[in-house]
DNA sequence: ATACAATGTAGAGTTAGCTCTAGGTCAAGC
DNA sequence: GCTTGACCTAGAGCTAACTCTACATTGTAT
């Protein structure tokens, strides 16, 4: 199945304007119709929702425009872009490492405000 | 103990601009000298240390700014702050259960291009 | 006393990642 | 066959969070 940028764009909730950026960006290059509008690809549709999955973990553009280079070059590739996602999966996991260390000092100083505020509405008394 | 800027910006790892920056918005405000140059405190330092964790787990600028002027107000304002801080340990809850799910995925597609490169590798032989 | 390093302010510049505008083409419904 | 809405390009504008520049002042080491 084929698809307007704009049946493209609420099927990717990507907003149109986006969806040329990217397009200018080198992340997805879809098809023309005779007469120069895009056509995107049911291809196309789980390629965005990789980019988004990349973005959503923290990849900057240009690394996604690296690896979208790849990708476009063709199998020979295969190992570049492996080698990408294991770099990018150890950061990843360091990130939520990170955030996980941020959740327990947050939760601790909850607890800290709840102890305060209890002993607050104590003097009240 | 006290710090000038510069002593403040190595100990905590902020550019001087950023600690400029920092207190134009409203999110720190040093003490001064007669002669018109910050002096940090040891409590800034501290103060600081949770700003920056604030930050890294995604609070905007803003937001900060909202829960430092609560903390100028001081104890009246102990569970607007713990309100903040339950809302913003809930939003990262969610980011790390996201990552965590994106992360999975990762693996998988990590798994496929090992796959595929090693039947590739076979066709080679 | 002099130089030079640190600090001060105000405001300009930068980067990422969009988001929007202007002005034009094209296609489908009435 | 005309209008209306979707689409096109090029380029401007926006927001967050810095980061830097210019220029003035002050503190410290020789």
């Amino acid at each position: 199945m084929n698809y307007t940028i704009g049946e493209f764009s609420t099927l990717t909730n990507l907003g149109i304007h986006t969806l040329r950026y990217y397009e200018k960006e080198k992340l997805i290059s879809p098809e023309r119709k005779e007469n120069g509008r895009r056509l995107y690809s049911e291809n196309d549709v789980s390629w965005i929702q990789f980019i988004k999955r990349l973005k959503d973990t923290g990849m900057p553009i240009k690394e996604i425009q690296k690896y979208a280079t790849f990708r476009a070059i063709g199998d020979s590739t295969l190992t570049d872009r492996m080698e990408m996602l294991i770099k990018h999966r150890a950061a990843l996991n360091e990130e939520i490492v990170k955030l996980q260390e941020h959740l327990e000092k947050l939760d601790s100083k909850i607890d800290y405000y709840q102890a305060e505020i209890e002993k607050n509405a104590q003097t009240e008394k």
